[in-house]
DNA sequence: CGCACGAGCTATATAGCTCGTGCGGTGCCATATT
């Protein structure tokens, strides 16, 4: 046993009293010698523990940013059971008091569990305090959210690298339960991080049946998923795309008997809290949820997750569908879809590029007197802090701006800024639009749902699982992938298409192929065609 | 992007069309009111 490995097993054994595994121990090594890691582990491996340890070890504060403060808070309570040195959070619910306090014991060394969000990383003030801090460690929680997230809705996402470099550029590790090797390889170039040790344990649930069912009308589906929800064993989810058909359900099912609540962004924080509380508590049998529900949710039980439509991705299905059965029982996932349910996520996922607003960024970042960091940005434009940070990461993916090392703003024009920009964003447009294609594939498909959802995730199942309904009903035999050895193009393979470039292969059934090529997102071939006009050529 | 809904039109005056508009998800944080 080398000396880091017992020096973890020591404070792991004596600190929180956990006996660490082998996977949580070659997560933690590689820490301790600096380098970056990127870890993929289901909930409930002991993620938090592959930071929770080493920071005992290390010199300096561990930063950990967290997507909500709930999940913060929970991580407080956590740590403060332990025999470690303290945690604090500092996000927007504490007064100035309470955060000058908080910046103090950080300083004298008090501290060393710093929970912050990504935003809070995107004031000078935080800035400054954290580098004064040195910090050994910076720790990325629910990392997918950088890729989830960081590309409109919360765009401090993408600033983080910058971010850490300021901080002194400590190791990075990124921790979350859902990323399949696009999302791992978003994580990696947004967070900067440097030739990272990726470890990522297995997708396969297979206590999990994998169900899809097509409806054609919208009576139907209410029907359906109430019928299917009232027999079937609890407790359960069911998850819609909107927020008045999560009460629809819920109004819907507490008719028929079952003691069910809805739960979305629009109601209180109270309101919020107490479904939460009575799911996790027995008092209420199925939670009828926007997607606002579920992370940090943490329920073994849980005995069923129905969608009445589809996500906007295979990744957000996975994501939700994997709050099912943690207990390792038999627990269902039915996903009930209609052709035209597509387009309510086509509007959902759709940003639309304001030209002007793109401009103004551009041209603050060009005529400004010295290198304007994101906050003198965001002070001299007129739009709100989300518009003008994702102006500005559209335009630092363009290569319109860079960043220095300190993270303030370069102008690097180029011939055509704008028609770079909106190159960028039509990538990203079309980008996001595949993924909704490759749910419709697993929504549609005759083969293996096992097969292919693990193929998107990068793993391969050599023969079909015997446990979805496309095994059920026999179809998936007749569609399973070939053999890895009988085919050029398996799982992984890279490849070269005569329009869409490069690309490559992430899942491969009897007679087709989905392709993430690098410019026009994933794209499903037929292999007959494929071979008949010699589309596609593996790479080397 | 398309559906739901209401206004307003038409026509063997009360139901049935067309057209226009609004709407649909996720959380920080800061700021304005109680």
């Amino acid at each position: 046993m080398s000396h880091d490995t017992a020096d973890l097993q020591r404070v792991a054994e004596s600190a929180f009293g956990w006996s660490l595994t082998s996977e949580q121990l070659a997560a933690m090594r590689p820490l301790l010698d600096g380098r970056d890691v990127l870890a993929v582990m289901p909930t409930g491996s002991g993620k938090s523990a592959i930071y929770q340890v080493p920071t005992v070890l290390l010199s300096g504060p561990t930063v950990v940013v967290s997507p909500l403060i709930a999940l913060q808070h929970d991580q407080l309570d956590h740590l403060d059971d332990a025999d470690v040195p303290d945690a604090v959070a500092v996000n927007s619910t504490q007064g100035s008091g309470e955060e000058k306090q908080a910046w103090r014991s950080v300083r004298t060394g008090d501290t060393e569990y710093l929970f912050l969000s990504p935003e809070q990383l995107a004031k000078e003030e935080t800035l400054a305090e954290l580098r004064r801090a040195s910090p050994a460690l910076v720790v990325v929680d629910e990392a997918h959210c950088v890729s989830d997230w960081g590309h409109d809705f919360r765009p401090d996402y993408l600033r983080l690298r910058h971010a850490i470099d300021r901080m002194g550029r400590p190791p990075v590790l990124a921790l979350t339960a859902t990323a399949g090797g696009p999302v791992r390889d978003d994580i990696v170039e947004h967070l900067g991080m440097r030739d990272p040790v990726r470890l990522v344990t297995g997708f396969d649930r297979p206590n999990l049946h994998l169900a899809a069912t097509r409806v054609t009308d919208d009576d139907r589906r209410r029907e359906l998923v109430c019928a299917w929800v009232s027999e079937a064993a609890k407790p359960g989810l069911v998850y819609t795309p909107t927020r008045a058909e999560a009460e629809q359900f819920a109004e819907a099912l507490t008719e028929r008997g079952v003691r069910a609540e809805a739960f979305h962004a629009g109601l209180s924080r109270k309101e919020r809290d107490r479904v939460q509380n009575a799911f996790m508590n027995d008092e209420v049998e199925v939670v009828a949820a926007t997607s606002a529900f579920g992370m940090g949710i943490d329920k073994p039980d849980v005995r069923f997750v129905v969608h009445s439509a589809p996500t906007d991705s295979l990744d957000s299905y996975y994501q939700q569908i994997g709050r099912a059965g943690r207990d390792g029982e038999r627990a269902d996932a039915l996903l009930v879809h209609r052709p035209e349910d597509y387009r309510l996520q086509r509007f959902l996922t759709s940003r639309s590029l304001d030209v002007e607003k793109v401009r103004e960024v551009a041209e603050t970042v060009r005529d400004h007197d010295g290198t304007p960091s994101p906050a003198d940005v965001d002070a001299e434009v007129e739009q709100s802090h989300r518009s003008a940070m994702n102006s500005l990461n559209l335009l630092e993916e363009a290569g319109v701006v860079e960043a220095d090392d300190r993270g303030e703003f370069v102008y690097q024009g180029g011939e055509r800024p704008q028609e770079a920009v909106e190159a960028q964003f039509e990538r990203q447009r079309t980008l996001d639009r595949s993924r909704i294609e490759v749910l419709r594939e697993y929504a549609e498909t005759r083969s293996c749902r096992r097969q292919f959802l693990l193929g998107y995730f990068g793993e391969s199942l050599d023969e079909p699982c015997g446990f979805c309904d496309t095994c059920e009903q026999g179809t998936a035999e007749a569609h399973a992938p070939p053999k890895r050895e009988d085919t050029e193009f398996g799982v992984d393979t890279p490849v070269e298409h005569a329009e869409w470039g490069h690309g490559v292969v992430v899942n491969h059934e009897a007679d087709r192929l989905t392709v993430l090529f690098d410019e026009v997102g994933y794209r499903t071939l037929s292999l007959a065609a494929v071979r008949e006009n010699d589309l596609l050529s593996p790479v080397r």
